[in-house]
DNA sequence: ACCCTGCCGTTATATGGTAACCTCCAGTCT
DNA sequence: AGACTGGAGGTTACCATATAACGGCAGGGT
C-alpha cells in the first residue's frame, strides 16, 4: 500500500502542476509520495533480482505513476520526447516490456494502456477496476474472484493460467 | 446450447473443407449445425426487435462462427472480400458494432477479436475461456463470477457497470 | 585487444480502428 | 407519380497501436 493519506503532506512535495481537467485523484492526495513510493519499490524490486532499472525504464515508470489513471503508450511517447519530437515506438515499448516483465506495469487490456503496480513485489496478474468518469484505474487483489474464476473454468475442463479482469464502473469519488 | 453434439450428424452437413492445422474443435462435431443454429437464432432475435440482418452483417456473423477461435477484424475482410480486393476497414466495422450491439458477437480485448455468442438471446457481457494451445474461445457464465467481482468492486467503493473477464488456459481438449 | 551481451536509437512496416462524405434504395408521405 | 427521409454500406483518408530488423555503443570477461 502506497501511501494514499489525503492530508500527510510531510516532504512539502505540493505545488507540482498538474494539467488534469476535473475531479481526480491526484488533486486530494500528496501524490509525489506515490511516485516516490513507487520507484523505491522498483529500485528494491530490480536490485533484488539483477534487472537494470536504467534511466530510461525509471523514468517511463515514473511517467506511468504520474497519475493514478492509465497511460497510453503514445502519450508516452510524446513525453519522452524532446523539444517537440517524440520518443520512436520501440523505446517505450521496450521500456514497458521490461516494466510489465518485472511487474511493475500492467496493461489494460480494454483501454489498451498501462497503469502502475502498487504492489510489485508479489507477481501477480492485476484486477482492475476503472472509472468511466475520472479515468483512474484501481488494481484490486481478491482472492475470492481469483477462485471463483478458477472453479468456473475448471468445471468448463479448462486448465487455468492467466487472467484479465478490468471492471469498468465508478470510483467513490465520481458516485456523486 | 448448440447442437454440440460429437456424433449425431443428422443433415449430411460433413465435408465441407476447413483449412486448419491441428486439433480444433471443428474437427470433433458437426460445426456446421453450429453456425445454422448461430444464424437461425441471430435472425429470431434481430426480427423480435426489428433489427435489420442484412446480407453483409449475416456474412460477417457465419464467417465469425466458422470456428469455435475468435476471428480478428482483418481477417474478415479479406474473406468479405472478392478477387483478391478485401473489404474496407468501416464495412467490416459497422457490421461487427451491429452484431456486439444486438449481443450476437463479443470482442475478446485481450486478442483484439471477435467471436460469436451462444445464447444471444438473453443480454449479457461474456465471461471467456481461451485455449492458448487451440485458439478456441468458450464463453462461460458464472454467477459466483459475476457476484465475487461486485463484491470487490464494492468493497473498493467502485459501482461496478461492466465487466471484462478472460481466461487464458488450456481446454479439456488440450491438456494432453 | 578481442569478443560477447544488453540497452537503446533508427527506419520501416504491420495491425487495429475511425472520421467524413457520398450514393443507393426502401419506405412513406402528399 | 414525385419528393422526401433514414438506414446501410461504399470510398477515401487518416489516426492509433505495436512489432521487425538492423546498427552502434558501452561495460564486463577472457
Amino acid at each position: 500500500m502506497q501511501g494514499h493519506t489525503a492530508d500527510g503532506d510531510g516532504g512539502g512535495h505540493h505545488g507540482r502542476p498538474h494539467q488534469q481537467s476535473h475531479g481526480l485523484p491526484e488533486e486530494s492526495h500528496d501524490h509525489h509520495a506515490c511516485i516516490v513510493d513507487a520507484l523505491a519499490a522498483a529500485g528494491e524490486v530490480c536490485a533484488a533480482r539483477g534487472a537494470q532499472l536504467t534511466t530510461l525504464r525509471r523514468r517511463v515508470l515514473e511517467l506511468i505513476w504520474s497519475s493514478h489513471r492509465s497511460v497510453k503508450a503514445y502519450d508516452l511517447m510524446e513525453q519522452l520526447g524532446t523539444a517537440g519530437k517524440p520518443a520512436k515506438p520501440p523505446t517505450v515499448y521496450r521500456a514497458l516490456d521490461f516494466l510489465i516483465e518485472q511487474g511493475l506495469v500492467h496493461k489494460v487490456e480494454s483501454l489498451n494502456a498501462y497503469v502502475g503496480c502498487p504492489h510489485p513485489t508479489s507477481p501477480h496478474e492485476g484486477q482492475f477496476l476503472i472509472c468511466i468518469a475520472c479515468g483512474r484505474v484501481d488494481e484490486m487483489r481478491d482472492p475470492a474472484v481469483r477462485a471463483a474464476i478458477r472453479a468456473g473454468a475448471q468445471a468448463a475442463g479448462y486448465v487455468p493460467e492467466g487472467q484479465t479482469i478490468e471492471v469498468r464502473g465508478r470510483c467513490a469519488r465520481c458516485r456523486s
